[in-house]
DNA sequence: CGGATTTGACCCGCGC
DNA sequence: GCGCGGGTCAAATCCG
């Protein structure tokens, strides 16, 4: 495997003045609902290297990529039609994304996924590939993205809370203990 | 053979 | 209404 390490994006001043939007509107098979909870994202990080996670908010990370030239499409919704049907309240899933400097595209947090799709990203060279975990009844999803920048850079998205552990048998106690560790930054 | 990936089609919201 | 960008589906294909 391969090390790679978070970086903190921050940048900014620009902005968000086209939030670039995006449809989420799902399907046929309704999944079952997120159990949005804002709070935690559940994943992890990794083998051997220690690194933090930075939870932030769906507007933020907007500012971010676009600030990077990026344009990533957060920001939306992930309003579903359950929310329609039922007339609950527009509950927005939460996004976490953070990016690693990594030579490889997929980082192995200890879950499995299951890429859905890929896709060309404008303004960028690399394409996009978006992942939804295969635990039967959890719906989180994640994409990631190489910054056409900086291609040493890889931008991977959260999306939603995995309810479930996590399968894969890790290698080791140094894996469970970066668990902890993200875990407990708040 | 079964699960994961590939890849073009399809779908939806938005701006013009 | 149309085209575009982004996201997802699904059939075909790949691979263990």
């Amino acid at each position: 495997m391969e090390k790679f390490q978070i970086l903190f994006p921050y940048a900014s001043t620009r902005s968000s003045d086209h939030p670039v939007s995006s449809s989420m509107t799902d399907n046929s098979h309704n999944l079952s609902d997120f159990k949005a909870d804002s709070t935690s994202g559940g994943f992890l990080g990794s083998k051997k290297e220690n690194y933090h996670l930075v939870p932030r908010t769906s507007s933020e990370i907007n500012k971010d990529l676009n600030s990077q030239g990026a344009s990533f499409g957060i920001g939306s919704p992930t309003e579903l039609k359950a929310a329609k049907k039922k007339g609950e309240k527009k509950v927005r899933k939460p996004r976490y994304a953070f990016q690693t400097r990594s030579q490889v595209d997929i980082l192995d947090d200890g879950y499995r996924w299951r890429k859905y799709g890929q896709k060309a990203v404008k303004n960028n060279k690399f394409p996009r590939s978006y992942y939804r975990c295969t635990y039967q009844g959890c719906t989180v999803k994640k994409q990631v993205q190489r910054l056409t920048k900086d291609e040493g850079v890889v931008v991977t998205t959260y999306e939603g809370m995995h309810n479930h552990p996590i399968e894969k048998s890790n290698d080791n106690f140094e894996h469970i203990l970066s668990q902890m560790q993200i875990y407990t930054p708040f």
